[in-house]
DNA sequence: GAGATGTGTCAGAAATCTTTGACAGGTCCC
DNA sequence: GGGACCTGTCAAAGATTTCTGACACATCTC
């Protein structure tokens, strides 16, 4: 097992898993997720909401990088998309808030695109 | 120092917390808090936004429980409202997430029925 | 008194997030 | 050819959140 570092994430990114966690919906797809692995309609269903709206809450919290969609084929030949949780651990503190705070790129001037994610992150901010 | 209990925060209290911190100004707020507490006008200079703005978010990260005010008397008189942030801790993991999702109190839109139920307890100023 | 500081509040824009309904495609089975 | 599933997308409403400009009060100094 490789080391484990202490995952000291950037501002930007740990804005985008708050943001992402900070939902009802979302909270409760991480949970039904975290019992069994299902597909995209299943999911609705189980949960009770439209496709279209698990959808963009599925999206978003694979953008923050909380859980990872796979296109399975069925025995039967359908295609259906099926969603793990990602063993995601992240420590919420004063220290580690403060943290990321340092490190926001706050205009984020992102091409307006529905496939946000990572941008690039090169410029580390020197305070004091 | 003695056993720390697992916060095992409810539903609700995790999303007051997940919301509070997912907004770049507040994490910068816990930021310069942390690094010395100071008071409302002050702080509004210091980080660049209006009062009443400040006033918005200073609310949402006590509700959450994050920071606390304490007004104080100056030496010439003047009454002001210093912040502190709150040592908290806060393990985010699929399990503690799946955790708090049980016993989110989400549907407070009750049409019909009225449960008594009062998730908000937040003790009033008292009024001159 | 005026002017500086501090506190808090309020309505209303402005921006963002959430949600719905309809649409497109695909594969299977009767 | 339907249906019954699966996948995705889109535009537009609806509901929240964010933000700004005022306003109110208080104290101290000139």
């Amino acid at each position: 097992m490789p080391e484990v570092p202490p995952p000291a994430p950037t501002g930007d990114a740990l804005l985008k898993v708050l943001t992402a966690l900070g939902n009802p919906h979302r909270m409760r797809i991480v949970a039904a997720l975290l019992e069994n692995r299902t597909y995209v309609s299943a999911l609705a269903r189980e949960i009770g909401i439209s496709r279209p709206l698990l959808h963009m809450h599925l999206q978003r919290l694979e953008a923050a990088g909380l859980v990872t969609g796979t296109l399975e084929a069925a025995e039967d030949g359908k295609t259906m998309k099926y969603y793990d949780v990602t063993p995601f651990v992240c420590e919420l503190t004063p220290h580690t808030v403060a943290r990321a705070a340092a490190t926001l790129t706050d205009a984020e001037a992102d091409t307006a695109g529905r496939t946000a994610q990572q941008p690039d992150r090169s410029a580390k901010e020197e305070a004091k």
